[in-house]
DNA sequence: TCAAAAGTGTTAATAGTACACCCATGA
DNA sequence: TCATGGGTGTACTATTAACACTTTTGA
């Protein structure tokens, strides 16, 4: 299927790696897998896929995400494309990099488990394939952007959540600490984020204020 | 050439279109060029072109911004990858999208006749081929979030320049107008900026500061 | 009764915004 | 002498940062 346009430039296979983000634990968590194929059969990576026919870069990284987890409809950033000649040691790939950012509760671990998956703490992430470790830092710097203005936890926690647990999900985001009161005092200007009126009894005694993301209006 | 990795997958032409922009008569400019070839030719677009096999995607953005304006090793941003099925009328091509801002003077304009580019005023950008416009505008925005933080104006001014020019450019990247005594305070504090011992008697009968740019100890 | 997490205010520093007049000069 | 662009300061507001104690309750 030749074409009466630019036939003489060369063509290249052209990937893409997913950035996938969750919470578990208190602690921002990297989804991971054993490439299931050389070059690099074994080691560590991004899990990822190749663009086909008819096919848009945003859809390849929808599919390869709700190949992986399950999850169908997340909302997906692209970080741009990786075009080293040799970044892949088996044959030239370009390669475009996408985050998604998802709530492990929605994961489907049966799908994890097939595909050698896993997730790893952010601050702790292995040696991976190729250029992924410099993906991952270039995601992690986007989201640090991002974190105080966007409402992006809303994919990384469940519906209802403490206080507590969204201080935690941001620190383990930035990589800082932050003072209580003056987080509590931000949350309270956000207007997506609203008081419920549930308390949580799971993770204290006392037992705190339920949240939740209200982002119809915006 | 084959490989035994990968080969069931398909391979796609890979372009990169570079969003050159320049600072002439107190505007920000845009380079565009007549397309040299179907489809679509003679219509307005980016300058591009395809990446060639052992040249990254960094080394093709270089390579088209030189063919174009005779300038070599200028920091070129890049913006993201345009994937969209048919975003090009004529075949599959997936695009990367770099930035660059040069300094006119810096220019060889022999070049831009040869290749029927011109500049366009930033606000008055014609109807671009394909997603050229979608792209021009990602762009700007992306300036527009750098230009308090970064020194991104230095390879737009000649070498001195007065505050008045840089207000005048910063003015024309954000679309909006500053207030002279809070610009020229917030400079005061950017130790990037200098004042030099040269007074500039072109466009002004009083005569005006010039300043320069520090960037070595950045 | 005590350990563990929840919850709560004030002050200081910094950054950003609004605003109007005089100066030096060449034509 | 006057038109042109150059240059300057102050007051108000908003945002951010630093900082420590009391409450509730199940074990």
């Amino acid at each position: 299927m030749s074409n009466q346009f630019y036939n003489e430039y060369p063509k290249f296979l052209v990937s893409v790696d997913c950035i996938i983000f969750g919470f578990k634990e208190g602690t921002l968590k990297l989804l991971v897998q054993k490439r299931p194929y050389n070059p690099g059969k074994g080691e560590m990576s991004l899990i990822g896929g190749f663009v086909e026919e008819g096919e848009s870069i945003d859809e390849t990284a929808q599919r390869i995400l709700t190949k992986f987890t399950g999850i169908g409809k997340v909302y997906m950033q692209q970080l741009g494309a990786f075009g080293e000649v040799e970044r892949d040691p088996g044959e030239r790939v370009i390669t475009i990099g996408y985050y998604a950012l998802i709530n492990s509760a929605d994961f489907d671990e049966s799908l994890t488990r097939e595909n050698e998956a896993q997730w790893v703490d952010i601050d702790n992430v292995p040696k991976l394939f190729s250029d992924h470790n410099k993906m991952v830092e270039k995601a992690r710097r986007n989201l640090q952007k991002k974190v105080n203005s966007n409402p992006i936890c809303v994919n990384l926690l469940p519906k209802y959540f403490t206080l507590t647990q969204l201080q935690t999900l941001q620190e383990s985001i930035l990589g800082v600490e932050l003072d209580k009161r003056n987080f509590r005092r931000s949350v309270a200007f956000k207007d997506y984020i609203v008081k419920t009126k549930y308390i949580d009894k799971e993770n204290s005694k006392r037992g705190a204020r339920l949240y939740k993301f209200q982002l119809e209006d915006i």
